[in-house]
DNA sequence: ACCACGATGAACT
DNA sequence: GTTCATCGTGGTC
């Protein structure tokens, strides 16, 4: 991953609309350096917003947990869903209104012996195809709460390789494992075409 | 004080 | 294919 091409993202991208920000992660990359370094490339997300959207934990308003969601784009969001897996999130839109982004799927690319290690699995089949799984194979959990993922020097950032996603590789459906608020389309994922395309791609690690 | 909510793997059948 | 186990948050009563 020594190229000029990549770049960490600054606080700026995570300012703008939680919607602009769920399609423009597609095709970036998350970073953990924890036992080991460790990259997976965004291919699934979803779009929370705040006080105007039931499906949100900020719906209600500012609570302890929520605050976060309120606050300073570009921090992550962690919780524990089901008292087994941690989801990871990353803050949107300005600091004051409500907004996060919930990565739900990753293309494992680096430290994948780490993330099977991790998930106790030997294939990279289903390794990290889903929002549990995919913390747990990039080794997130509650203390990467509130950690800032434009920072390089953390554990935890997001990082551009280079790959363009253009609006044709973005499909969009109902967000999935709620009940309330599905009527819009806030679930981004990309084509399967362009998902064979990151595939080939020769990537550093 | 109580209840609804939510992702996944394992262990069944 | 179905069922089960797992727990912290926050709303409602």
């Amino acid at each position: 991953m020594e190229d000029k091409s990549k770049k960490v993202i600054g606080r700026k991208f995570y300012s703008r609309n939680t919607e602009k920000v769920a399609k423009k992660l597609l095709g970036k990359a998350i970073v953990t350096k924890k036992e080991s370094t460790c990259v997976g490339v965004i291919i699934e997300t979803e779009a929370y917003f705040g006080l105007d959207d039931p499906a949100s934990h900020a719906y209600n308003g500012i609570t302890p947990r929520t605050k976060l969601m309120f606050g300073k784009p570009g921090i992550a969001y962690v919780y524990l869903c089901y008292g087994m897996y941690y989801l990871f999130n990353i803050v949107t839109g300005k600091e004051g209104s409500a907004g996060a982004v919930l990565i739900r799927s990753l293309l494992p690319v680096c430290g994948i012996d780490m993330m099977k290690k991790r998930r106790n699995k030997k294939s990279i089949k289903n390794l990290s195809n889903g929002p549990g799984k995919l913390a747990l194979a990039m080794g997130i959990d509650i203390g990467d709460n509130g950690k800032d993922v434009t920072n390089s020097k953390n554990d935890l950032f997001i990082l551009d390789l280079g790959i363009i996603i253009y609006n044709e590789d973005i499909k969009a459906g109902k967000r999935v494992g709620i009940k309330k608020g599905t009527g819009k389309l806030l679930r981004f994922y990309l084509r399967h075409e362009k998902l064979e395309k990151i595939n080939d791609i020769k990537f550093f690690c």
